[in-house]
DNA sequence: CCTTTAATCGTGAACGTTCACGGAGCGCGA
DNA sequence: TCGCGCTCCGTGAACGTTCACGATTAAAGG
């Protein structure tokens, strides 16, 4: 009716004015525990009148669980995670999770704070994309159950659950369309050489390209760094030389960028000079002249299945384990 | 020491290990209060000893204050919201606050459920991107002067800040490159028409074409939606006339893709055939063949200045206000 | 020596909810 | 009539913290 009170309503309050205890509210609001349905809609009518609304704060203290999960990304504006992200914001909402979002910028010791403070906000569990560096930290920060499920690379730690894609096909797969497109001569940009998904990209590459019997030049492949400009340099160093690659492989989005660009600074043209296929799908693939195919990882099931994984091992109905989403392969139509 | 208790520990626990009250325990967490400093020091070392954190839920309901915010965005996938809930985020863990991430997908329904679950949660403040639709519901849903701040998009309250950008200005910026260029039959393709940004936008660019004393031709403008594919289709009508635009200037990124994908579709070129200038800026901008311009948005800052602004709303420090970040044209080099 | 004041610490209550009970009322069979 | 069980509802406590005091001690002032 009205809600002139500057305090917010509270279960009391709806007790008063239904002539009830604030315990029979509580269970016409949660629709839980015996109570009679003539109450119960009484009730629920009145507490709808007042305009009331659960505190959540006071049922997660009580309760002890604060139905929200922490996501910790170490590259929010990296669309790969951007899309993760929607899909652990989709999956956890239809299942009346929020999410308490941390961005990390790659930075290990912004990854430990915030996972410090999302354990503070008491969040039922942490989703992370962990960035470059030592993990011990989890064991001595956070209670030793503690659910925790990496996401893009995992974790090493079998208590910790992992979503990652199929790495080595999908270089493999890379590599097999190149082939088939007459390519021999095959190199391979990838991210700092000390990440997981480097290593297995690079991994699924070399052991596609010996068993198609192709020779792989210790020259023709780089690691640099996470970001285009460390790319652009890596890839540079591969397509001066005079016997340089007819197709290149990257790790991810941001790699592709600094290889185009290092293909545009040195006047080469991708698809003619130098052809290219690289992890991530990104919209701008099919819009690239000639377009581009890519390696598209499977983003929002990412997400989901890592929420669901993880909820699982909240309330014990599942455990941590390690899973691998397959990826697929774009080519321009 | 040991932190074999499997329950977390808690300030009674600190305060028992100490000798002390639980209150002085609180004390010196918090630094304030009246304290002996060497009081405070014993005590701060057996709680970091013990494992002590917080409980912020306890925290905040006692304090009925959460140190939380929520942000609602209309598409997280995005690289506009993305890297607005980049500066959100970085802003928010500055100041101690914590950011509850919702995506509403552009629906209006699904936006009104994640702010009654955001606030359900005692988020101090909310930060929204608004989606398209009535708004109503906000004057109903919460209370009188809860602090809220658009993004993007206002809110048509001066309850409500907004952080927007100078889209007239950044508009009018955009012909004027292009009549520096040479051309004069230039035309628009904007999201839908009942969009600020896109009215905005629209109203930049005609105000810029009288002023330079261009022709307006109503069948070169075309409001489509704002997905790719609904501005592909709108574009492809203003393309396929005999007497086209030589240059289209777009209301957001998304868009500049539909348009790219109906020049590709009707075999057309751009920056050979039509010229092309967008809002938003994209990583890909300069990789494509030729490279495009941008009117890039200061997205960092819109969302360090929607979070200041709130927290000023919050603590009493400020006002709910409109403001305007200036828009800034990126030509390719 | 007594009183005042400042510094330091402790105690009870409260935030809004759920948990674990306990109790009233009713119907039913012996 | 008594006792039993079921349904429904209420009461007190608790979650971990902060708030508003009050209590204690020691130093300072007359």
């Amino acid at each position: 009716m009205q809600k002139s009170l500057r305090r917010p309503v509270t279960l009391k309050d709806v007790a008063a004015a239904a002539g009830v205890s604030y315990q029979t509210v509580s269970r016409a609001i949660n629709g839980f525990g015996e109570i009679n349905a003539e109450t119960s809609q009484r009730v629920l009518k009145i507490a709808a009148e007042l305009g009331y609304r659960p505190n959540r704060l006071a049922n997660s203290l009580r309760s002890a669980q604060s139905k929200a999960l922490g996501l910790v990304v170490s590259d929010i504006e990296n669309l790969f995670f951007a899309e993760v992200a929607a899909g652990v914001e989709a999956e956890a909402t239809e299942r009346g999770y929020s999410v308490l979002l941390a961005n990390t910028s790659e930075d290990i010791h912004r990854e430990r704070t915030a996972i410090l403070n999302l354990f503070e906000s008491r969040v039922d569990g942490l989703i992370v994309a962990p960035a470059e560096g030592d993990h011990d930290f989890l064991k001595t920060d956070l209670p030793e159950t503690f659910p925790v499920v990496a996401i893009n690379r995992s974790l090493s730690s079998p208590l910790y659950g992992a979503v990652l894609s199929e790495n080595r096909k999908g270089a493999g797969a890379a590599v097999e369309y190149l082939v088939a497109r007459g390519h021999t001569k095959i190199g391979a940009v990838v991210g700092s050489p000390n990440l997981m998904t480097s290593q297995e990209r690079l991994e699924g590459f070399r052991s596609a390209m010996e068993r198609l019997g192709l020779p792989i030049q210790r020259h023709w492949t780089a690691a640099g760094t996470i970001y285009p400009k460390g790319a652009c340099e890596a890839a540079i160093e591969i397509l001066q030389r005079s016997d340089r690659p007819t197709a290149i492989i990257t790790s991810s989005q941001r790699i592709t960028q600094g290889v185009l660009m290092a293909l545009r600074h040195l006047g080469l043209r991708h698809g003619v000079d130098v052809e290219l296929v690289g992890f991530d799908d990104f919209p701008w693939a099919a819009l690239l002249d000639p377009p581009v195919a890519v390696i598209a990882q499977d983003t929002h099931n990412i997400g989901r299945k890592a929420v669901a994984m993880l909820l699982g091992m909240i309330n014990g109905t599942g455990e941590a384990e390690m899973i691998r989403l397959p990826t697929r392969l774009v080519v321009p139509s």
